[in-house]
DNA sequence: GTCCTATACATAATTCTCTTATGTATCAAG
DNA sequence: CTTGATACATAAGAGAATTATGTATAGGAC
């Protein structure tokens, strides 16, 4: 992570939105496309991200599939129904706490 | 903290902005006026608020004024002008961080 | 008169999430 | 043949909060 310690809690969510929204995608490809996504603000670290998508996997949200390119390894994550369900719940969660937080500090984040 | 990870980092942005907008408060009084701002989403622990005060008197960004009423102690905390220009730069990196993560999420956060 | 809740401060132990460090390995460019 | 990018993974440590605990006053319910 690049940012401070607002991003703490908003990986997971991060995660499942960026599967949603591509579908198929590995480990690598995932944090070039938050890196893209965000111009450069967020950058995932690797010891960040694996935990996170092993956790995900453990919890039936995600389901992967591992290929050779080459001689190099790749382990594709796709988004499970019950990963998708979720992922609605977290980004209406984070746009209820964008709101609060707006209310207690007093400004406007349009 | 009520509300999940999510306000991980937010806390110091909360007090010195509270502070800020009403002037003299003491700790318990910030626990209520963030209970109200919040509509009741924020409720502020007493193990993270206490030590986030400390740490904010010690950094030379609030200052206190002990108060004897009847009995009871009550501390209040008032913002220091070091604090007011940190406070600034605090809600502006927070702001910068909903729009990173509205472009991330792809979603309007209005 | 006593018990519960609210007010009011504070610290310690624990948990959770992330950073930093480390490790392994492939591949392309210069 | 070395460097930087690609690609995975885990372990040690740091930081911020929760939960638990402690002290004490005050008011209302019962």
């Amino acid at each position: 992570m690049h940012s401070p310690e607002l991003l703490k809690g908003t990986l997971q969510t991060i995660l499942l939105k960026v599967l949603t929204d591509n579908g198929k995608m590995y480990g690598y490809e995932i944090t070039q496309k938050v890196k893209e996504l965000s111009m450069g603000r967020i950058l995932l670290t690797e010891g960040a991200l694996y935990p996170a998508l092993h956790k995900l996997e453990a919890e039936g949200l995600l389901q992967t599939e591992t290929v050779l390119m080459g001689k190099r390894v790749r382990k594709y994550y796709t988004i499970t129904p019950i990963g998708k369900s979720l992922v609605k719940e977290r980004v209406a969660e984070f746009r209820d706490f964008i709101k609060t937080m707006s209310s207690v500090l007093q400004v406007q984040m349009a």
